[in-house]
DNA sequence: TCCAAAACATATCGAATGATATGGATCATG
DNA sequence: CATGATCCATATCATTCGATATGTTTTGGA
């Protein structure tokens, strides 16, 4: 008996094959759920993608679903690794100064965090499709997707505007969406968003053009 | 013999009664597809929805595929019967006084009349997810969505932004493409912004605080 | 070296899906 | 009312998909 009821498998020993498969599995279902979603995505098309055979996926995350919920959470680990910095930041930014100027140039820091998660790879191309398609009709990963990822990052935003300048609570929320979902055109839909500015990526200068735009938004806050 | 090869039907006699259940399938295949793209909804779903049997679809739409291009015509169609009005009037305000004071008022009844299109009802709240997936992911219907829906939509604002104030013209590009994303956060992703709001619905008041929020968006470009 | 745990591979099953063959019911019109 | 075009229903096929039963190879520690 190898292990109980279809459960995923827990690493326990000190088997490092083992795990570099899991990460290959674990990528290519980032990828593949990212372009297709839940159901767009085949387990042979990621078993193959990844190099393993079809009951991999059964061996190391119990089924479609549990890969599913492993790459949402692969998700959230990422999400943090590269937001933790730039918000701690910004906190500690705020609370030596609390000064409505302070405030923008703390949002400008979680924005650009922000917007450099949404441009930086092809691999968070995928990702950014994956958590927009889960915001947008929720599947399995809804919850653990909207309460460590989105929810966290709509209240900080619109904490911070509240402080940045003349927008009342509410309107201050309003905003915090607006501005997030904006950042959107250079995620899931960056292809559409580089086909009409004639662009090809959106590195160096136009990222920089890009910033500036968001930079000019929230100094408009004031 | 009925019809040649495995083509859609035309409409030419003057039969209503096949009419009717054409327009019920598509109505059921907006709704599906919309929330779950085009491998995410099945033919038997639709036919059960629209209250027919599988091979209508076949017979009306030549198959899944004959479908999914059928409904992405008909958003075309919708979205051009709601937005030729306001283009028009904008162009209008525009040929008979040319400053940037008129191209930001223009400029409004444009986004506002986007923003009705994404907040108005259920039914539009499948096609918002309908065109921003094929954005997300071009499939069978990316072309004719891009060419006539998002395109002239990100040009039209992109002018008249252009027009409205400082910004130079790639600046102004960029603007529109944040500007039209920044929307989508009513249209696919409507449920959970709601969730983060506290609202259970963007009707009478709530929507004038949406609208109050990008109106001053589009005074700031001044 | 030995062996149990871990990792991988082959083959196949049952359900769901898109498609369609075939025939019957309904409708408009001469 | 007869007749062909139009519309609808039953039954079934070939694929594809997720899952897994079963057995083999590899790994690392005693």
């Amino acid at each position: 008996m190898s292990r109980s009821e279809g459960q995923a498998r827990e690493v326990q020993g000190g088997y490092a094959k083992g795990e570099a498969a899991r990460l290959r599995i674990l990528e290519a279902a980032l990828a593949a759920f990212g372009e297709g979603g839940f159901k767009g995505a085949t387990t042979r098309q990621i078993a193959e993608a990844a190099g393993v055979n079809l009951p991999a996926l059964k061996y190391y995350f119990g089924g479609k679903e549990g890969l599913y919920l492993a790459c949402a959470e692969e998700i959230v680990a990422r999400y943090r690794a590269r937001m933790v910095e730039p918000i701690l930041q910004a906190q500690a930014m705020l609370e030596a100064l609390h000064t409505a100027e302070v405030a923008r140039d703390a949002l400008k820091l979680v924005i650009r965090a922000l917007a450099e998660q949404m441009v930086e790879t092809r691999e968070v191309e995928a990702w950014a499709g994956f958590v927009l398609r889960e915001m947008a009709e929720p599947g399995p990963a809804f919850d653990i997707l909207y309460e460590q990822v989105w929810q966290p990052g709509v209240n900080i935003v619109g904490y911070m505007i509240g402080l940045a300048g003349g927008l009342r609570p509410k309107a201050a929320q309003i905003e915090a969406l607006l501005l997030i979902s904006s950042l959107s055109a250079f995620g899931a839909s960056r292809p559409v968003s580089l086909k009409s500015l004639g662009w090809d990526d959106v590195e160096g200068e136009r990222f920089a053009q890009v910033m500036a735009n968001l930079d000019r938004r929230i100094d408009e806050l004031a």
